[in-house]
DNA sequence: ATCGACACAAAGGA
DNA sequence: GTCCTTTGTGTCGA
């Protein structure tokens, strides 16, 4: 042990309190924080979570981590805070349908001098959690079709029970179907906006490739009453913990993930980007796994690289935000010139539409290795 | 200074 | 106990 600095200790009980610490509004601290109905208090907790989920579902004061190694620090996360919908969800009925996105960061940042810190080098898992808000009188028709694997309480959702108004330049609107739902994670410069790269690991990490964050395609679904976003994810994908550390990127077809031969040995659950096309595959063909939960979790995020300035006296310094977008994919043929949204294309004439996002406050993020801040004036890792 | 690569070590699970 | 996987982080070179 010459090389290496020993374990982090466990977070002594005050950094374990972020609502404590957060200065901005109450954060999560805990992806069950949301069916505990802290976040949502207007909205019922879930009762059909995952047993992996909902077996530790404790009372918050208890600090329960949901996650293994409870030697890491873990589950201080900012709270993320809504912006103005850029785009504008409605039933076909023209019931709008308000979007509300519960994300957190549930490992890899401390709260350390009144700011938040991430170290480049460390992995940050991100979870989001979708919630559209309809009165239940206006609720959908359940698809006859919903999976057999479903828990009874759980029904999918036609995806084109929900169109997207489109604005356009000439001043009028057009009203798209939806054909399906997607949140992804990006950073950006707290100041001026700027990107800033997020890459995703595999269990292998330098053995494996580096990607963006993967944009994540979900379900609607009608659970005890509310529609959540449920990830679509295939078995292979689900990790130990219940949680879903994997998802079908963009560019990979929903088809692959079920007959890859995906290791699952222990918790390893490596994404596969081999192979390369965009599917617009309905999820009909694609089961929802009786296992999933209504939370996306980003694994393995680092920003690909530190803020400027960190530690240095006298000068600005510099912060990120993290950001969680939700976007309805809809036809590119629907969705010609005159669109004025913010639109991203895909693959194979899908065009994905923002809808909302949430951001973090700034985030400090350190370049080099702690025991190299913990050596500067200050010691002990101070920031200044 | 930053960042990628390589390496070692610690923790936890099988 | 061993062995393997995962991941935090020390170090070095570009």
């Amino acid at each position: 042990m010459t090389t290496s600095a020993p374990r982090p200790e466990p977070l002594p009980a005050q950094y374990a309190i972020p609502l404590a610490l957060e200065p901005s509004p109450p954060a999560l601290l805990l992806p069950t924080a949301y069916h505990a109905g802290l976040l949502s208090p207007a909205l019922s907790p879930v009762s059909s979570l995952h047993p992996a989920l909902s077996s530790q579902n404790a009372p918050l004061s208890g600090l329960q981590f949901i996650f293994p190694r409870a030697s890491r620090p873990l589950l201080c996360t900012p709270s993320f805070s809504g912006l103005a919908p850029i785009s504008h969800l409605q039933q076909p009925n023209l019931h709008a349908v308000r979007v509300q996105i519960n994300a957190a960061i549930s490992r890899g940042l401390r709260f350390e001098s009144a700011r938040w810190l991430a170290y480049r080098r460390n992995y940050l898992s991100i979870t989001i959690n979708v919630v559209f808000d309809i009165p239940l009188s206006a609720l959908p028709t359940p698809q006859p079709s919903s999976s057999p694997l479903l828990p009874r309480s759980r029904q999918s959702v036609d995806n084109h029970n929900f169109s997207i108004v489109l604005d356009l330049r000439n001043g009028s609107q057009r009203v798209v179907k939806v054909k399906f739902f997607a949140v992804t994670v990006v950073a950006e410069d707290e100041v001026n906006g700027r990107p800033v790269e997020l890459v995703q690991h595999t269990s292998k990490r330098d053995q494996g490739p580096r990607r963006k964050p993967v944009v994540a395609r979900i379900r609607p679904t009608l659970s005890d009453g509310r529609i959540m976003a449920t990830p679509i994810s295939h078995p292979a994908s689900l990790g130990a913990h219940g949680l879903v550390e994997d998802f079908i990127p963009m560019d990979r077809p929903a088809s692959a993930g079920l007959s890859s031969n995906n290791p699952t040995r222990g918790s390893s659950t490596s994404p596969d980007y081999s192979t390369g096309h965009d599917s617009e595959h309905e999820q009909t063909s694609f089961d929802l796994n009786h296992e999933s939960a209504e939370i996306v979790c980003f694994e393995r995020i680092q920003f690909k690289r530190a803020t400027a300035n960190n530690g240095r006296k006298n000068t600005a310094q510099q912060m990120f935000r993290v950001v969680a977008i939700l976007y309805a994919a809809v036809d590119e043929t629907e969705c010609f010139d005159g669109v004025v949204s913010n639109a991203e294309h895909g693959m194979n004439g899908i065009r994905y539409l923002e809808i909302q996002r949430v951001a973090t406050g700034g985030v400090m993020v350190r370049g080099r290795s702690p025991g190299h801040y913990a050596d500067r004036v200050g010691g002990g890792g101070m920031i200044q």
